[in-house]
DNA sequence: ACACCCTATCAACACGGTGTCGAGAATGTT
DNA sequence: AACATTCTCGACACCGTGTTGATAGGGTGT
């Protein structure tokens, strides 16, 4: 698993056969199908690793809203930025892997699912305590907002272009978010 | 081609092997490799197809933003939606694609330029008239922008989950955009 | 010291998909 | 009729995956 996050450094997840990663290892290819069913078993595993790690981060990062609301936002965006930009290599690769894979499809939209759920209770209880309008469902503006925040991240991540600038990142999304939440209704 | 798109709507483009394409269309195997040098190049040729019959509703659509601005960022995600939505399994599959082929990734990214450029002149219209403040560079906020629309619409057209419900899709992303980009700064 | 099992390793194989080649039909041109 | 162009095919080489059966080593009990 070392092996295949230094790899993953250097080329994309395509690129790594298994005996690349068996090699590596300093193992014969067949020697690793002992070790793991196959090459997505081991993205998966590094995926679960992250997950577990991170998972945490985002729970304190927003739950600490009671004070000042932007700051939270800020927080959470943090959160998000540093857990997955901590392990780049990885998010490449799921997102790679999840064109193909049913498991790591399902397996990162769990993760994405955990960021919508605090979101959502984020801004209900604002709405609750009558700091921001009540216009769109709750849990729409939320996936919508988490989702800006994986686009955006990841088209960072990997140095896609068109992307916005890594520097002005954070106070981008903190802006939107913010805005969102808080700003008054579209007439539709 | 139109074997390829058939068989789009159906199956991801990984379960698609060349011999599936040269079947639906009559053809051998190796016949297909007459007309086309590999499957990649047939999405390819799908998505050219596509951005340029879509390329000219984009411009239109954000360029009369003179009378009512919400109204032309409401018309841009939506000329967003249904260029895309039109051509889901095409969408799907340069995605798919662009995990692993290079020309994929700078096809489309060469589109959502496209989109990017058009939107930081709005904003950078608005700006000069006085009806938006500046505090993000324009660039930017509209690389978000652009970028949201390009996750949530993904999501729903993949069904994915968690994803914005597709009814509340355009009200969610108008709200999003219109409060950004007029919404008051927020303190960094 | 022996038998035994469990862990670990490997070479060899079968399979499926890709892309190439040269040989030839089919069709049109002079 | 001779020729060229367009198109089609079967056969091949290649690569990556995942499986299997044979085997080595290192504990453990007797």
């Amino acid at each position: 698993m070392r092996t295949a996050e230094v790899l993953l450094e250097r080329r994309s997840l395509a690129e790594i056969s298994v005996d690349d990663l068996a090699q590596g290892a300093g193992l014969s290819r067949s020697a690793f199908y002992f070790y793991f069913p196959s090459k997505a078993a081991v993205v998966l595993t590094l995926v679960d690793r992250m997950v577990e790690q991170a998972s945490g981060a985002r729970d304190t990062a927003l739950q600490q809203l009671d004070s000042d609301p932007a700051a939270a936002c800020r927080g959470g965006i943090e959160s998000f930025y540093a857990t997955f930009g901590a392990h780049r290599p990885v998010v490449r690769a799921v997102s790679e892997l999840s064109a193909t894979n049913d498991e790591a499809r399902a397996l990162w939209s769990q993760v994405m699912q955990g960021w919508v759920e605090q979101v959502t209770e984020l801004i209900e209880a604002e709405r609750a305590r009558g700091t921001a309008p009540s216009a769109l469902a709750a849990s729409d503006l939320a996936t919508a907002l988490v989702q800006l925040n994986e686009r955006v991240l990841q088209a960072i991540f990997v140095d896609e272009s068109p992307a916005v600038s890594e520097s002005a990142a954070i106070d981008t999304l903190t802006h939107v978010w913010v805005n969102a939440i808080y700003g008054a209704p579209v007439e539709g």
